[in-house]
DNA sequence: TCTGGGGTCCTAGGACCC
DNA sequence: TCTGGGGTCCTAGGACCC
């Protein structure tokens, strides 16, 4: 928490909807609803005309049009959104480079390298307008609720207390005065889970919490969790706005309107899948060692299996290839409603700069380190036949050594081994390109 | 026919190493 | 030979956020 106000959060107000009514003034004033349309959708944005009838984000959109029939029902549009949301950013740079967004509509700026003179509520309130007409300027119309406080925390409490439309700055020293009434969900970090566990203690407001010592809430929530929840309910809240926070991971995911049950179709679709995620990988410049699926079965049971590669990789096939042997670990045969494919563990360099650096401390199961060569030869994906082993395939390759994933039609995926790239008994014995093609 | 998609962070257990 | 403890990496699942 810092001496002064100068941490401010702005929300665009009902964002996507918003962009909507902007770009078809034929929906101003009505009832707008951005989402999921299919049979599984659910509400991504509703405007505030909508909200009227109690359509709230997160909602399904069944549950939406039966509350409001006549409401326009549309898919995201995310270009124009990623385009507008650009526009705002750029205006909250104007007043400080310490920009964190955290979402399309929203952003954290540090106003501590603004050059602002005096941190007197009349100071901030005039910054903050200022910046809101900046917004409304830069995007056609567009209306943001902003909050200014001593932390983040205070910050985004403040930008929610006037939606929409608004503005409050909560003033050094009045913070627990504004928090303990509260409840206990206005804390970030506190869901439906934590809170129905506070609740069962007793716990209802801030305050309550306030009287919790931290070995007690270290025993309900965890470690992790209950010193952040000690301090947030103290108002103490240190955390940095982080203009440049790196990505971790990358993943694409499908709900289907219907349950999968054919195991080709999967595959086909998970293959789709990767290649969707090695495009953006690529686009970044990422790469990543970690393939992970995601299955949610009928039921809503989710799934999760994942494989880790020695070395990074952006290459579909790759990915494809592990995401469809990992599908093989697992019964689907009640029928499937989601399949997702992510990488995560990412470098931002990619795989072949393990050949030009210096050696990586990581050793494979074969010793023999030979001077780097055959860089084209064991591309990652690339189908390859040992005399012994059968047909596998490259999982990844450096230093003079080549690592194979054995499988076949029959059984599946098989053992892992590793030879020296020069071995006699190692070949490629087709071009990997006639794989990946979707059903 | 309840329950999206893209993420982040945490926990807990096992393997492995020192 | 037995007893341990700590650290790191990996996997699976869960809570949470917008």
């Amino acid at each position: 928490m810092r001496a002064q106000a100068s941490v401010l959060h702005l929300d665009l107000d009902a964002f996507f909807a918003a962009v909507e009514q902007r770009d078809k003034p034929s929906l101003r004033g009505k009832p707008v609803v951005v989402g999921g349309v299919g049979g599984r959708g659910v509400v991504s944005t509703a405007s505030y005309e909508a909200r009227r009838y109690g359509v709230r984000s997160a909602m399904s959109t069944r549950e939406a049009r039966a509350r409001c029939p006549h409401a326009a029902f549309l898919t995201g549009r995310f270009h124009a959104y990623r385009e507008t949301s650009r526009a705002v950013m750029a205006v909250l740079r104007a007043v400080s480079p310490l920009v964190e967004p955290l979402s399309l509509d929203e952003a954290f700026v540090d106003l501590a390298p603004a050059e602002l003179g005096d941190h007197d509520e009349t100071t901030l309130r005039a910054m903050g307008e200022r910046l809101r007409e900046g917004v409304k300027e830069a995007t056609g119309g567009l209306t943001a609720s902003v909050g200014i406080g001593t932390s983040k925390f205070i910050a985004k409490v403040a930008s929610d207390l006037d939606k929409p439309d608004g503005l409050v700055v909560v003033m050094p020293g009045t913070e627990t005065e504004l928090l303990r009434p509260m409840h206990v969900t206005v804390i970030p970090g506190v869901g439906p889970a934590t809170a129905e566990r506070l609740r069962r203690a007793g716990i209802h407001t801030v305050a309550d919490l306030e009287t919790v010592s931290l070995d007690e809430l270290v025993r309900l929530v965890g470690r992790a969790h209950g010193t952040g929840l000690h301090a947030l309910a103290r108002a103490e809240d240190d955390r940095a706005v982080e203009p440049e926070r790196e990505t971790k991971s990358v993943s694409v995911e499908g709900t289907y309107d219907t349950d999968l049950t054919d195991r080709s179709l999967m595959s086909g679709l998970l293959t789709r899948q990767a290649g969707q995620v090695a495009e953006r990988l690529r686009k970044h410049g990422l790469s990543g060692r970690t393939i992970t699926i995601k299955v949610r079965l009928h039921d809503f049971t989710t799934l999760s299996r994942s494989t880790t590669l020695p070395s990074p990789t952006d290459h579909a096939p790759t990915i494809a290839r592990l995401a469809r042997s990992l599908l093989e670990e697992l019964d689907t045969s009640g029928g499937v409603r989601l399949l997702g494919v992510g990488v995560s563990g990412l470098a931002d360099w990619i795989q072949e700069e393990l050949f030009t650096d210096e050696e990586p401390e990581q050793e494979q199961d074969v010793a023999p380190v030979e001077p780097p060569t055959q860089r084209s030869t064991w591309a990652p994906g690339m189908d390859v036949e040992h005399t012994e082993m059968g047909r596998g395939w490259v999982w990844g390759s450096g230093r003079g050594v080549v690592t194979v994933r054995f499988e076949t039609a029959q059984t599946g995926p098989g053992p892992v081994r590793s030879y020296p790239a020069d071995s006699p008994d190692l070949a490629p014995w087709r071009p990997p390109e006639t794989d990946g093609a979707p059903v």
